[in-house]
RNA sequence: GUGGUUGUAGCUCAGCUGGUUAGAGCGCUGGAUUGUGGUUCCAGAGGUCGCCGGUUCGAACCCGGUCUUCCACCCCA
């Protein structure tokens, strides 16, 4: 025997079972994105490197899986770059392409390349899978699915209405309830930098107040100094670290303390009119709520951010993020083309639902007949009901070989096959089948009319 | 990328301070049962103890490296 083979680090092979409960999840979302008017694109699982580095970032750049050249790309190398062993210098010279990390930023390249054949706005879904070259951990994957669905060409904040009601409308089919739409916006964010003399410090600023439940109030702080930040200027937020109350109260406390910042207040009448419609039309599995730490995508959000929180008590990182760009496709050379868009992760809502079990029966029943065979004249036989029961839509098999009934029933019973047919010299003489169901044992005899009755 | 953790039969796991032929349960195969599964009983197959190297008379066990698992950080779906 060779060695024992294995899958790289941070991807999974799939049974039939997580197949079923995959497609469900994503026929679900796929049925919503169509509702709401999102056609389909797909774009290539693999990009010129230009296209994707450094649009995410330091971080991300390291996260992106490149692509060896092919041939004998170390002729091309320098020498120089080759003795020092400099990676970084020497990785642009030896790879040229690499894998799909998000699909915000190639469907961004989707859009300047086909801008002129594309009607604005312009809604388009695409679920594909993306690479990442994380550590894995639990919800964490170097290959995971993310279901994304983006209004290109529209500055109206109806679009925000939209995706919240989006997302809502997905979790309520998946009977997932109690999930939390959290939203922020870049602007406000903007506005409480501006107001503590830090603008210039906005992400040091944003990512430090992103981990308030994480590391809490005091770890905050600590970080806004070491990054520069002075002790009066965190006074002037302390309102941030115990913001309760409703939505409603928290816009207004939002709006006395950005008083003095146009972008500020900008952000908070954006809000305002987000969740006051959302919350006047009604969610029915999730709710909105204002989260003034949520800071994720910094790098190219520039108005709404969407992160969903699973229900309480599910120990799981987001299951869906997303935001508006004014200005993606800026960097592509189309301008003034405004975003927004959401994102589902397929993965992890998988992990929340097998949690809660959630997953309707009906999603891994596979085979609702098995044929027995007891020989060549008998599986004849059999095929002519076979045949019946897939023309009727019922998905239906026969075993194979002329096995032992033993191990064919035992087929039948590990395969949770609820019904087997039994056809042997008995039943062709009387032109009957006898349908045995495995659930409870009982068994019956019935004419072929009589089988597709009962299916 | 940093720190920690895990790896023994198909699966879940025992295996004493290093000491002969490494065990259990479940699963698997066959039989009891030649047209009746899920229960029971009997028998059997299956492991270079993640991999490589070192220490030792002797290593599943100790040491180093590597891969993998999971966790925290970074970041993120």
């Amino acid at each position: 025997m060779a060695k024992k083979p294995g899958i790289p680090k941070g991807t999974r092979d799939f049974t039939p079972q997580e197949v079923n409960k995959r497609n469900y999840i994503m026929e679900t979302i796929k049925q919503q994105f169509q509702l709401y008017g999102f056609q389909p694109i797909e774009t290539p699982s693999f990009e010129n490197s230009e296209t994707l580095m450094g649009k995410y970032g330091d971080e991300g750049d390291r996260l992106i899986f490149k692509i060896l050249n092919s041939g004998d790309y170390l002729r091309k190398a320098s020498e120089e770059h080759l003795r020092s062993k400099d990676s970084n210098a020497l990785v642009s010279q030896i790879s040229e392409k690499a894998l799909r990390y998000d699909l915000t930023v190639p469907f961004a390249r989707y859009v300047v390349m086909h801008q002129n054949e594309i009607d604005l706005p312009f809604k388009r879904y695409q679920i594909q899978p993306v690479w990442r070259a994380d550590r894995p951990q639990k919800g964490r994957f170097r290959e995971f699915y993310q279901c994304d669905a983006d209004v290109v060409g529209s500055d109206s904040l109806w679009q925000e209405v939209e995706f919240v009601q989006l997302y809502d409308a997905v979790f309520n089919d998946l009977q997932l309830n109690g999930v939390t739409i959290k939203i922020n916006n870049r602007k406000v964010l903007a506005g409480l930098a501006e107001i503590i003399g830090a603008a210039d410090k906005l992400i040091d600023f944003t990512v430090a107040l992103d981990k308030l439940d994480k590391i809490g109030e005091e770890g905050v702080k600590n970080e806004m100094l070491q990054n520069g930040i002075s002790e009066a200027a965190i006074e002037k937020i302390q309102p941030l670290f115990s913001f309760e109350g409703s939505n409603q109260e928290r816009l207004e406390r939002l709006a006395v303390m950005l008083k003095d910042s146009e972008t500020g207040l900008q952000g908070v009448e954006e809000l305002k009119f987000i969740v006051e419609k959302v919350e006047k039309l009604g969610t029915k599995a999730a709710r909105i709520a204002i989260d003034v730490t949520l800071a994720r995508g910094l790098n190219y959000y520039t108005g709404a951010i969407f992160e969903v929180a699973a229900p309480k008590g599910v120990a799981m990182g987001s299951i869906g993020g997303g935001g508006r760009y004014d200005d993606l496709t800026g960097i592509f050379g189309l301008k003034g083309v405004s975003g927004v868009g959401i994102s589902f992760g397929l993965d992890r809502i998988y992990l929340v639902l097998e949690e809660l079990g959630l997953f309707p029966e009906s999603v891994v029943e596979q085979t609702k007949v098995l044929i027995l065979n007891f020989g060549e004249s008998e599986a004849f036989y059999g095929m002519q009901l076979l045949q019946d029961l897939r023309s009727a839509g019922v998905k239906a098999e026969l075993y194979p070989d002329a096995a032992k009934m033993k191990k064919q029933m035992n087929y039948a019973n590990k395969r949770d096959v609820p019904f087997v047919v039994l056809a042997g010299t008995q039943e062709m003489n009387d032109g009957t089948y006898t349908l045995k169901n495995m659930r409870n044992g009982e068994q019956e005899t019935l004419s072929l009319e009589g089988i597709l009755e009962k299916m």
